[in-house]
DNA sequence: CTTGACCTTGGACTAAGCTCCAAGGTTTAT
DNA sequence: ATAAACCTTGGAGCTTAGTCCAAGGTCAAG
């Protein structure tokens, strides 16, 4: 069992943040001494960890209660229910992470066309980069041209 | 060009948004009228396309405005120093996806074991399916229970 | 030449997700 | 047995990202 302070530093976090957790429904301790503090399992480590791990990939608290309130009522639900529910936030991830990849692309291309020279960024365009419309009528910038200007240094 | 509402309809949010967006440093619109009205140019789209989609991946505002700020001043820019933030932007852009592959992995072995029936869904463990530390000691639910259940009802 | 649909600025308001503070109770180490 | 380091509740304050409102200017149509 925890105190809450210490499983605030388990996950590098407030005390204050794992109150407004309970206060919002996502973790209640679970159990409390006489005098009232406040005690963690290691189930509600494990529940919080979660919480972190759902936060981190953009759910937000309200989205994660959903989940979390599934999870503790599950006897309640029918299986096809909780299904339904979970294959609705895989169909987001999806979505979110082809919307990355799609970035990451952009960038990516960006990031070898600039050749990383002290010359000046002129032709690092990250909209060129990015935007789809622009790659019709695109420059294709080598880093022939860079390793000319080094050329001409030497 | 285009006056704000027309942008703003564009792209499905409020002439507020953009006026916020101008005021924080995310993109002024390239011309005014005499008489002061905001006019954008298909650059000016180009660019608030762009903050959309960063900001759809998870960036903040403050993050987007450091890419847009290096944009517009790309030729007082080194291009080693771009490609440094431009490759910092890709590193998180990375680990997101992780994050969130690991996540998807973990809801789609849940929903896979969630036979999805009218059933309860006692064993549609989200927490058993996301954390690791479950899965060594793991009881493994195939749909065979389910069809079996079918089977009597039949 | 007025009506309605736009636009301007400035400032107030909201919601989410914390974060801090005050006033007091508890536990632990010296 | 007393100080330091925890904990409790309640409520205020902060940041981010908008969103709304008021008072007034602009512009095209009838």
């Amino acid at each position: 069992m925890y105190r809450i302070g210490e499983l605030a530093d388990l996950f590098n976090m407030k005390s204050d943040t794992l109150r407004y957790y309970e206060k919002h429904g996502l973790l209640s301790p679970s159990a409390r001494t006489e005098s009232g503090y406040r005690m963690y399992s290691e189930q509600d480590a494990v529940l919080l960890k979660f919480i972190i791990r759902a936060k981190s990939v953009g759910f937000t608290l309200n989205e994660i209660q959903e989940l979390v309130s599934i999870e503790m009522n599950k006897s309640q639900w029918a299986c096809a229910d909780v299904k339904g529910r979970v294959d609705i936030k895989l169909d987001k991830i999806s979505a979110q992470i082809a919307e990355l990849q799609r970035f990451q692309k952009g960038l990516k291309e960006l990031s070898d066309s600039c050749c990383g020279g002290d010359e000046s960024a002129e032709y690092c365009s990250i909209l060129e980069a990015l935007d789809d419309s622009y790659k019709e009528h695109r420059h294709v910038h080598h880093c022939d041209k860079v390793l000319h200007h080094d050329a001409e240094e030497k």
